[in-house]
DNA sequence: CACTTGATTCGTTATTTGGCGAAGTGTAAT
DNA sequence: ATTACACTTCGCCAAATAACGAATCAAGTG
């Protein structure tokens, strides 16, 4: 029940779902995250810890950079849930968008997404 | 995105989600789950609302009761999240003490039952 | 009709949660 | 060593939420 809670809680954020979705199966940095949701850093560090304490997101430290992606090696729950998500949400609109933009972010120098998350942009 | 927000909210309440389960394909008055969880009624009607809104549960009126079950036309992504949970939990000790005490519920005749539910018992 | 009664709605309160910025951590670069 | 930087933790605030009791609604019953 505890497990269960924590999943259901987890995936009870639309931000939350949204990073589980566009991470697809890949790997993404934090400051890539934050780019893709345009939220404090210390919101979508926030976040992050949330999905990973339910189990449904593992992470890969690389020097200064923390990299995140969906678990692989998880719990029948932890995999339910991602298939769940993934299944109930393939053809969101929310998520195509999310989609793309990735494309775009993927394109960004990671440099310049982690200065710019720092010095706000004027719009 | 709406409704599978609404869903994963729906699950992200401990309560909630056993009421799904410990309906299971059965049907239940309000007051009988009222006596299951040992909540207020006003309490427990909020969260039967909240499930039905999802899509979860279906209702039906029978003179001045109302009864419970869970939703045996719902959409795909409501039959996943039903049997999502079911799955998650199926050997939760939790969800088994659930199944024992409804047992005994189901016993009671539905009367007492409401009337118990105004006049505080004594233990 | 008045009365009871099962269930919901309303109003309030306490807790949780999502968001931010500032401060802290740890790691690379200078 | 000092600085810069990626990320997290902390402290705070506003909004959402779970809980309750009182009031209300709806449907039999006397």
């Amino acid at each position: 029940m505890r497990e269960f809670m924590a999943i259901t809680k987890a995936l009870a954020d639309q931000n939350r779902t949204r990073i589980l979705l566009f991470l697809g199966d890949g790997e993404l940095c934090v400051c890539q995250i934050i780019e893709m949701l345009g939220l404090a850093p210390s919101t979508v560090s926030k976040h992050l810890t949330i999905l990973h304490q339910a189990g449904l997101l593992e992470s890969r430290k690389q020097g200064r950079w923390i990299h995140y992606r969906v678990a692989r090696d998880g719990s029948p729950q932890v995999r339910n849930a991602i298939e769940f998500a993934r299944a109930g949400l393939a053809d969101d609109p929310r998520v195509a968008e999310d989609r793309e933009r990735l494309a775009t972010v993927l394109k960004m120098d990671v440099a310049d997404l982690c200065c710019r998350y720092k010095t706000q942009e004027p719009t």
